[in-house]
DNA sequence: ATAATCGAATGGTTTAACCATTATAACAAA
DNA sequence: TTTGTTATAATGGTTAAACCATTCGATTAT
């Protein structure tokens, strides 16, 4: 029914005030704030509370500061960074574990192939063959690094393919905090590389007639097949 | 290749020790910190900035910190909480709609359900089918806010089914985010609830036949049918 | 032209004092 | 004894003024 009462922080009281006008655009992203010791007077507070104000502000991924004569605090255009730490936190207490994680992207990206199958437009079938024509040359070349770079982008495109930038701030959340088990652990080999590469083909066969659900069995496939080797090799 | 090199910032070394201390488990959820004024000496630092260091594990949601005698920093145990907040703010900013949300939501629900109905144990049936002999009464009485709170109810209880703390905390991130419209915007009647009361009877059906795709496609319309609802109520 | 130097603005830190809140103890009243 | 009041002291919240460290840009020297 209530809500808790208001605190009596002074420095709350900032924050919000500087959060509302970054939200409802007032401050724009690359906009720069006034320099501590105006702002201090902007507010009529004392510079330590401002600073503590700022400081929340920073966490919240709201401002950036720099420091020097040119300083000062930098308004951030809004993304997932604090989300991404925060669930880092969560993987590191212990909260979660990595093959909760991994099962949770299967199924996520089950999702966004089924969505981006819907929208798929030629333009984006279109960069999915391109993706793929590189990532064969690689293949051939057993350049593996770069070999999951295209993967990766592929990923990437078929999550902007959603339309919906909170499956995009997901995967991407994920990915940042799954990536250097990846790195540690996924050791690639000819085998591996052409099966991925099969996976590839038979997604963008699947989506030029339009057929979802079988793109993305395809895609649970292959993402289970790398967590599966993942968890393998550890 | 490399990272960018450590900041010379005091308060920051300060996060990060009181950070590590509580994510290895050498501070434990509930102990409490030393005074402001014993901690500063700890770190050899100023009490201003261990304010500001303080404030920042306060943002992450790592700390409670309470006024008063008796009063000082407390760890807490780590949740969804600052993930929320984010997830808040991307909203608010505009930078995801609820359209968006909803469309998430749809699909995060309809994997829980499949994942849920592997892992389905008899008591866990038991359960939904308690909680479905509850939402009967109240659909015979009209209590439109009950009957609610036993589909919340039984949404969460398919998310501890999932026995995957991932889709926990992100049916509870959405639905933080997503309540306040619903409160708003959805009312309640006789024939809507009766669609609720036999889309709950037929997940049970499917959970007992083992059939998760059904149990899964249920839900999903369901959770559509609410937020198609919500939409054109706005 | 180019390089070195200096100055000033800005964030980062320190210190010391005072204010506001609150749990607890001491005390008073019933 | 029980209950209500008051005083105390520890703690977080705030203020003020000074100094340090970094950085950009102007000035100067080569």
């Amino acid at each position: 029914m209530f809500k808790k009462a208001k605190q009596t922080r002074v420095f709350q009281d900032v924050v919000e005030q500087i959060q509302d006008a970054i939200l409802n655009g007032t401050l724009e992203p690359g906009s720069k704030l006034p320099a501590e010791r105006a702002l201090k007077d902007v507010f009529n507070t004392s510079r330590g509370t401002l600073r503590e104000a700022l400081r929340v502000l920073e966490q919240k991924g709201l401002i950036d500061i720099k420091l020097g004569v040119a300083g000062g605090a930098i308004v951030k255009r809004i993304d997932t960074e604090p989300i991404m730490e925060s669930l880092a936190l969560l993987i590191r207490s212990g909260e979660v574990s990595i093959e909760h994680i991994a099962e949770f992207r299967i199924k996520i990206e089950g999702s966004m192939m089924e969505l981006a199958a819907e929208h798929a437009a030629k333009k984006d079938i279109q960069e999915l063959e391109s993706l793929f024509n590189e990532a064969k040359v690689f293949y051939k070349n057993s350049e593996w690094e770069s070999f999951l770079k295209i993967d990766e982008k592929m990923h990437t495109h078929i999550g902007m393919m959603t339309r919906n930038p909170v499956f995009q701030f997901v995967q991407k959340s994920i990915h940042d905090n799954i990536h250097q088990y990846y790195a540690q652990h996924l050791s690639m080999n000819k085998k591996r590389a052409l099966e991925n590469l099969t996976d590839f083909e038979k997604i963008i066969a699947a989506l030029k007639i339009n057929d979802a659900k079988t793109a993305s069995s395809i895609i649970m496939d292959h993402v289970k097949r790398f967590s599966d080797k993942m968890q393998k090799n550890r």
